[in-house]
RNA sequence: GGCGACGUGGCCAAGUGGUAAGGCAGUGGACUGCAAAUCCACCAUUCACCAGUUCGACUCUGGUCGUCGCCUCCA
């Protein structure tokens, strides 16, 4: 029985969905104003793995995840400078071709980290007239106030407001360095609707003037459009937690009356030497830069060694280790090749059935990835002993596609290497025959001059008894 | 000031009341023409520190120290 953690009651708890098999889920996209680095990749590879684990456990999932292109602003809340419009003229565009841009370049790293596509990724340009209705009810409803060409959600009256993030007084510091805006009744009001400024290049028609949507009603509004009023599961970064999901909370409560996420999920940070990565230090990495360096698969690997609630401490010496790690599961799964179906033994049918359930069982236990690895590192241990001896292609079949099921299919990371149609394996088959050739007739010298023309080219070999040796594209 | 999280071997990282998973690195051995890969063995009497509860605590409670996140957009 899956249990996740569930920051609205900060503990874990069984998981069930409202009507099975179907769960909703929304996962907080990206800001399309720059490229992703790591702690994007961590945040959605997290989630994909989620999902991942809910359509193996045979539920039918829609996941939806936006993309925010309009509506945050840079900083302080008077300076009504829009992220993207900000960008826009740094790099001379209009900022729907920032968006454009950096939208395709998110989907691009997401697809090298294996992740899933989302089932819809609604645009919150796309949205106006959903946002501009739940304003309208909210003002109707008497959460929200009109002040100008501004409304602002009146938390005074939603008493639930702060229950998610535990800020529930009036402890917090606030205006200590923005600039409270000065129509807001409460400093802890915030914003469903601006006025844009005259040089605000990103804004709508609306029943209070031209504007733009507050920072958090986007989620709101395209939540409820694709998913309903109640959703089964709702995902983020953690530094989202207040305010930005404390105010979707409201929002959505205050218009429909319903509770509006069942399961809270919040993956934690990465950071570099202990400091969170991200914008405002400075202290991101591409993932792009990432991919220069590692393999995609190894990055992947790298974040699932870690649990998403912990922080994950940036390091080469990390992805090192998650390097060699790969290589130990992508020797394991090269070993087996591409067995045919067949009867299996006794032993291999009892050492795939207790490995799938282990790996289960740490999978249940709020998506313990790192448990679940030690799990297939064991098996990729007994395998291998078994691969000394002369074991069927059913047996080979049987462990192929115990991998292919959990290790692709459940994490995500991918194990067989890409080669063009095909002739890189082949080629590889070739040149191992080759070796295995030279060396039954003692041409040590040709032999270990292919294995060294081989290596400088990026390839390992590996002899094994009997003559016969491998050969492998490194990573 | 308020809310919250964390501190496990050289590095990374699970475990959360019954006597420390796994990965990387390292050491010794087997195998090998040599290497690599693979396998075997070794590698924390101990889980920041101090009290307490308990037959028993890394795991629960209280305190101390340290680190970090959020309270402003951020995955």
């Amino acid at each position: 029985m899956l249990s996740l953690y569930n920051t609205k009651i900060r503990e874990k708890q069984e998981f069930t969905p409202i009507n099975p098999p179907f769960v909703s889920v929304y996962v907080c996209g990206p800001t399309v104003y720059g490229h992703s680095h790591l702690g994007h990749g961590k945040s959605y590879v997290s989630f994909d793995v989620l999902l991942r684990y809910l359509r193996y456990l045979d539920y039918k999932v829609r996941y939806v995840q936006n993309i925010t292109d309009v509506g945050h602003l840079t900083d302080d809340a008077d300076s009504g400078e829009d992220k993207l419009q900000k960008q826009a003229e740094l790099e001379k565009l209009e900022p729907m071709e920032i968006a454009e841009k950096y939208t395709a370049s998110y989907f691009h790293d997401m697809d090298e980290l294996g992740n899933l596509r989302p089932d819809i990724s609604p645009r919150a340009s796309g949205h106006i007239p959903e946002q501009i209705d739940l304003v309208k009810t909210l003002i109707e409803k008497g959460f929200a106030y009109q002040v100008g060409g501004n409304v602002y959600f009146d938390v005074s009256s939603f008493a639930d407001y702060g229950k998610l993030s535990g800020r529930i007084g009036d402890q917090q510091k606030s205006g200590t360095r923005i600039s409270v805006a000065d129509d807001k009744r409460n400093p802890r009001d915030f914003a469903l609707w601006l006025e844009a400024g005259k040089d605000h290049i990103l804004k709508w028609n609306s029943p209070w003037g031209w504007g733009y949507p507050g920072w958090h009603l986007e989620c709101s509004a395209m939540s409820m459009r694709y998913l309903g009023q109640t959703i089964d599961i709702h995902g983020g970064g953690l530094e989202n937690v207040f305010p930005h999901h404390e105010c979707e909370i409201a929002q959505s409560e205050a218009a429909t009356g319903k509770e509006f996420v069942r399961y809270w999920m919040h993956n934690n940070m990465v950071t570099v030497d202990g400091r969170k990565m991200g914008k405002s230090l400075g202290n991101f990495t591409l993932l792009s830069e990432l991919f220069s360096r590692w393999d995609p698969m190894v990055v992947r690997l790298y974040i699932l060694r870690s649990h998403y609630r912990s922080p994950l401490d940036f390091s080469d010496q990390g992805l090192a280790g998650a390097k060699s790690g790969l290589e130990r599961l992508l020797s394991f799964r090269s070993r087996c090749g591409h067995p045919k179906v067949g009867t299996s033994t006794q032993v291999v049918d009892e050492l795939v059935a207790a490995t799938e359930s282990d790996f289960r069982k740490a999978m249940d236990d709020d998506l313990n990835t790192p448990g679940a690895l030690a799990v297939i590192f064991d098996f990729v241990r007994a395998g291998n002993i078994l691969l000394e001896g002369n074991i069927s292609e059913g047996d080979k079949f049987q462990m192929v596609s115990l991998l292919d099921n959990l290790v692709t299919g459940v994490l995500g990371v991918e194990l067989v290497l890409e080669s063009n149609g095909g002739s890189t394996e082949d080629l590889c088959r070739i040149l191992g025959e080759l070796r295995g050739y030279l060396r039954k007739n003692k041409q040590f010298q040709e032999a270990d001059k292919l294995r060294d023309s081989l290596a400088e080219a990026g390839f390992s070999v590996r002899d094994l008894p009997g003559g016969i040796s491998e050969v492998t594209p490194d990573l």
